[in-house]
DNA sequence: TATATACATGAACAGATGTTCATATGTTCA
DNA sequence: TGAACATATGAACATCTGTTCATGTATATA
């Protein structure tokens, strides 16, 4: 490959893509999905809306460790809360989560 | 909320759940997508297939910081290699991901 | 064979991330 | 009001992750 052709690759690849804002964006959206227990947290989720002390049974962790991730899950509006007495019910914001993670799962049974 | 039925809540949702080793794996796939770097390669090679050095330039990094990279995506099989004289050709292994990129967009642009 | 080029890999470092403990906030009920 | 409970938050810590530098390996070419 000469050096006027690498030179125009790069060129129009690089005019081809998003701006670098938008990707920098698409990483921290699948950032969220990349640790096991906001994994779980939101495979929880999937069946019924749930307060913070039942997740934190179903998960196997600390209240303390849930609250940190639920707001982590918050910031990128995946979930949503509803007070109701002493307690926090959490909720899928969207059903988009649910394709992402069934299109995960494809991936991995293959 | 009585203690019988949150133990009955908790007990029902673990039941529901995929079994830890799948969430495991879903969280290590999803984990790939969680950084800019690896992102904007894959969406260089959405454009089309492109040697390691091509990519360095691309993205502005190291060829050594994008040869690691491209390793995560090859241990995830996410790329595929061709080797062509001194050159690595490398390419997007399929189509899932292109899925996966446009789902994570629809949901950051709401 | 010697040199240059392209890529891969190991070690080291800095910065990010997840968990826990301790504690604060907010709500209910006696 | 005070005690008990549910949740949120800050600080500290250990671990993980991404990048770079230095170097190794493989291929082509003079």
């Amino acid at each position: 490959m000469s050096h006027e052709e690498h030179r125009d690759i790069v060129s129009e690849v690089k005019a081809a893509m998003p701006g670098a804002d938008t990707l920098f964006e698409l990483a921290d959206f699948f950032k969220v999905f990349g640790d096991s227990t906001r994994i779980r947290i939101m495979c929880a989720l999937f069946e019924r809306e749930l307060s913070v002390c039942c997740i934190a049974d179903i998960v196997g962790m600390e209240q303390s460790t849930v609250s940190h991730q639920l707001r982590v899950l918050r910031q990128e509006n995946l979930v949503k809360v509803r007070r109701e007495g002493k307690q926090s019910y959490y909720s899928l914001e969207d059903d988009h989560i649910r394709r992402i993670f069934e299109m995960g799962l494809e991936h991995i049974l293959e």
